[in-house]
DNA sequence: TTTGTATTGGAATGATTGTTCCAAATAAAA
DNA sequence: TTTTATTTGGAACAATCATTCCAATACAAA
């Protein structure tokens, strides 16, 4: 007797997590998400919660999504420098692109939601442990291969090379010229030689 | 007949600037302005023109502030790589000391309202130039006077440590941990070797 | 003191905010 | 077809939003 669901879960997520990635926490209205998903007002209250509730899957989606992207890539890329290289190009011809210039959802959450939103707060600062994490054993993958001087700090690196990931993310929205942020790319990698 | 002004314009704007830089433009309401800046609402309208306006002066006047601090620090520290290095170490104790942690209003505004604010947007584009400008310029005294090798490209290395500068700004936001971020500053400076 | 302006408190505006509720419609299981 | 659960449109809610207006007050120049 009972019925199956009517609307995919999933896919209204990532409508959701677009609008929010776009405009920002306060800037997005139920209005707007009712508008655009596709699902009634009702229907999203049952089934997410509320605003802030919405919030916090779709920017939970948006994590997941990105770190499995970041981590296949360094599993696939076995040239280290290289995979760095790919990732900082792709995040910039991903801007380049995008005509919204969302930017990246956690870097925008980070200056929107800190100071205000302790919940966030922890799971932004759960999030950059996590990449601190990804970026500095993905470094230290490369010393152990010899890729890259045994002498280098893998942890030290890594943050700094996530801090210049960040940075990228920050100017792309205001130019997104990609000539001049490729240069800035190989310049930072240097740090690798 | 004419009277003088009864509150200061310029204290005025500090407070609203310090709102504005907390919370965000969004996040921030005319009623939270009128509580804190200590004029009447009335008065505000009179005086600022309304709730856009007045974020844009307050936040020409947070761009013209930190933008005469780095000048002068500049001007002051003859030694290049030294300069950059208070700069960065001076953002990232102004971000521990900071219990509200406001980060940076200029990266803060450039996440929050691009897109959607092309007036806002071309401002953030012009600041963005004049500090590529600003930190390119800096380098090349640097060359100028023999500290950095004279084979380097000024402009690529300033937009690079500029960069750096705004993910510092970032994650200083979430983890203001000052001595793992000051090993990030020493190894980006480590390209003006 | 008179005059003219700056500033005030407070009400009022209409629009939008997030959220709740409900009867009607819909659709898949029994 | 009946049953049961999901989804819908739309109204209603109280709260807040930015903005405007006005009569009363405060204050400095004439």
């Amino acid at each position: 007797m009972p019925r199956t669901k009517q609307f995919d879960k999933q896919e209204v997520l990532e409508k959701a997590m677009e609008l929010f990635w776009e405009k920002g926490f306060h800037a997005t209205s139920m209005q707007d998400l009712v508008t655009h998903l596709g699902i009634n007002r009702a229907s999203l209250y049952d089934t997410f919660g509320g605003k802030e509730a919405l919030f916090e899957s779709a920017f939970q989606l948006y994590r997941q999504t990105s770190t499995k992207h970041i981590q296949q890539l360094f599993k696939s890329e076995q040239n280290v420098r290289q995979g760095f290289k790919v990732l900082f190009e792709k995040a910039i011809e991903e801007s380049l692109n995008d005509p919204c210039k969302k930017g990246c959802f956690v870097v925008n959450t980070t200056t929107e939601l800190i100071p205000g939103d302790v919940k966030i707060q922890r799971i932004l600062l759960e999030n950059k442990n996590n990449a601190e994490t990804l970026f500095a054993d993905y470094v230290q993958k490369g010393i152990a291969n010899g890729q890259i001087d045994s002498a280098k700090d893998a942890k030290e690196i890594g943050l700094m090379l996530f801090t210049l990931f960040n940075g990228i993310r920050v100017l792309a929205k205001v130019d997104s010229n990609p000539s001049k942020l490729k240069k800035v790319v190989n310049l930072g990698l240097s740090v690798l030689a």
